[in-house]
DNA sequence: GAGGGCTGTCGAAGCGCTTCGACAATCTCT
DNA sequence: AGAGATTGTCGAAGCGCTTCGACAGCCCTC
């Protein structure tokens, strides 16, 4: 392994030239860092995390917790944290990939350490118990969604509850006067995601302040969790015209039971989808649909965090604005 | 931030014999073991991962390079991820995320920092170019997937020679004389990604072994790809009453595309999918498949590693034989 | 009961880097 | 021309840990 004092002695300087040459904190004449930089070329030098760490106690390492399940959105996850890990090396920083399987326990591990300079988390709840020690924690952290209390973090998220309000907008203008929407999983509900119930908060209010009927039922993915949330609805609200999913994978299920009744998308009934891009435009019907921005969080989460670790900027709540994207599944409410 | 110090003089003993409890590299007496134990609980330490990367010069850290790309399997590469991540915990190591993005340079960068101990690579082409730069670095490996060479190199994979032939077996087993395979997207066999190949290998060797006839083409996903694909296939192979399917995004476009069209499965026609098992239980019909065991190759890529790492095991191949689930989507071929 | 082997503990060296203060050399004013 | 500021470089200290050799005390054994 080449080592800095090598490199110096290779260049004819000593290590905390070599030192400043690398960190650019003290000018060096060009002269010396040319002939420094040459020497780390020649030489394939690499210097040590380790030592570097322990010397400045910055290990220019960012921690991503992930959710450990998988029973939503994984490939918003995926999405997320390629963009988390692609940002962050443009920062100089690596990611450290930890999974909730350790629990609150690996902030501890993580933050006492010094293994990461900061964490982004996903994936969070309203109530996350990951919170507390975050905030007793020095370390600068960033969520990727937004608990109920948002006090001393940073976040970042797409404003669910506009995005709520939008789908609903949307069915209304067409006219459509009952509105079903296929939600998560119960057990997503069950632990309070924020996500979820601020889709749902966002639909309600619209839907009351537009006069409109709105019914929520979870639903597991699959065809045959779809098919009974289906029937159920239908069965309750025989006048549903307006359905808004937020779940992938009932989607297909729905396009396709919708289809096998003899409703036909979107001339008997709308469909507004709550999803990534690329679901939506790979559906049997081309979806009219919120995008869920994963890259632009992703990325979002990075700079939030790297400039907090620079020491600018401070505590915020960063806020997507939901675009809605008109395709082939939703139109004109029929005529009763 | 508590060091290894404080804990020595809080327990009344030297920072050597802290360090010794910690390892357990030389005995300690219990009576001090535990003395040092609870000093260490009630100061709330963590040992500094700098300091003691530096000093041991093993950072317990390995990383996992995933591809950028998602143009396929991403499921599958989330619960590779997961998986890998979890094992790894379990094992005492973290897990360092890299993007293709940074190409060959990463595995470079991170061999000669430090920064990993080892690493795990997804995505493997056959002729990756990583390879070279992974043999001549003494940073040991595990690769995800099997390329053209695998002399000095531990990897991990499913049997997709074998999962082919398994596949056409059990379609020739039913009747079946003519199958079309639905690929992964062309760009997929245009990089050589070896599991892409070795399956097409299987199914074809197989074919010819029992005298099938077996049309291969590759799919984008989606609704729009498949269709025009189906319909090429079945205007040059009006008789196939057999598929597979290898393409996550494929499946359920073939089935709507196949009902569309009258054809019953399994009545008319079988398919065989090779996916995730939660793909094939999800889908409109249950498929008939072979899973993508995506835990236990994570699992077992880290286990590999760790062998590595402790100076057990050498270069092997692991292969995971496949195993093909009888469901809803293959029956016998229609008489003629 | 002297010699040899264990056990359990300690002190010190050092891992490879960053960073602070010092200082010589050079430049910029009046 | 001399004081003062600026620039470029160096040496040394120290980050918090691991690990090696040393050694005191103990238990056996012949």
């Amino acid at each position: 392994m080449v080592t800095l004092a090598e490199v110096a002695q290779h260049a004819g300087v000593s290590a905390s030239t070599v030192s400043y040459v690398l960190s650019g904190k003290r000018s060096i004449s060009v002269n010396t860092r040319q002939r420094v930089e040459r020497s780390i070329r020649e030489l394939g030098y690499h210097p040590n995390a380790g030592a570097r760490a322990l010397a400045s106690s910055r290990s220019n390492i960012i921690a991503l917790m992930v959710p450990l399940r998988t029973d939503m959105y994984v490939p918003v996850m995926m999405e997320i944290a390629i963009a988390v890990a692609t940002t962050a090396r443009a920062h100089g920083y690596d990611v450290l990939l930890l999974t909730g399987e350790e629990g609150p326990d690996a902030v501890r591990r993580v933050a006492g350490s010094g293994l990461a300079d900061g964490m982004i988390l996903m994936d969070v709840e309203l109530d996350d118990e990951r919170l507390p020690l975050l905030r007793e924690t020095d370390r600068p952290a960033v969520l990727i969604g937004l608990p109920a209390d948002t006090a001393g973090l940073t976040c970042v998220d797409l404003d669910f509850k506009a995005t709520g309000a939008l789908c609903v907008e949307h069915l209304a203008q067409r006219g459509h006067r009952d509105i079903a929407v296929i939600g998560e999983a119960p057990a997503v509900y069950e632990r309070h995601t924020g996500f979820a119930e601020r889709t749902l908060d966002g639909l309600r209010g619209r839907a009351r302040e537009l006069g409109l009927g709105l019914l929520h039922r979870p639903c597991e993915g699959g065809y045959d969790a779809m098919a009974v949330t289906l029937a159920r609805i239908l069965d309750e609200r025989p006048g549903t015209t307006g359905f808004v999913v937020q779940n992938e994978s009932a989607v297909e299920p729905l396009l396709a039971l919708l289809r096998q009744q003899g409703r036909a998308v979107p001339e008997d009934v709308s469909v507004v989808a709550i999803c990534p891009e690329q679901v939506a435009v790979q559906a049997s019907v081309r979806l009219t649909s919120v995008a869920i921005p994963a890259q632009e969080m992703g990325r979002l989460a990075v700079e939030q965090l790297v400039a907090k670790l620079d020491g600018r900027g401070g505590d915020e709540v960063v806020l997507i604005a939901p675009e809605l994207t008109l395709r082939a599944s939703s139109g004109p409410a029929p005529a009763r």
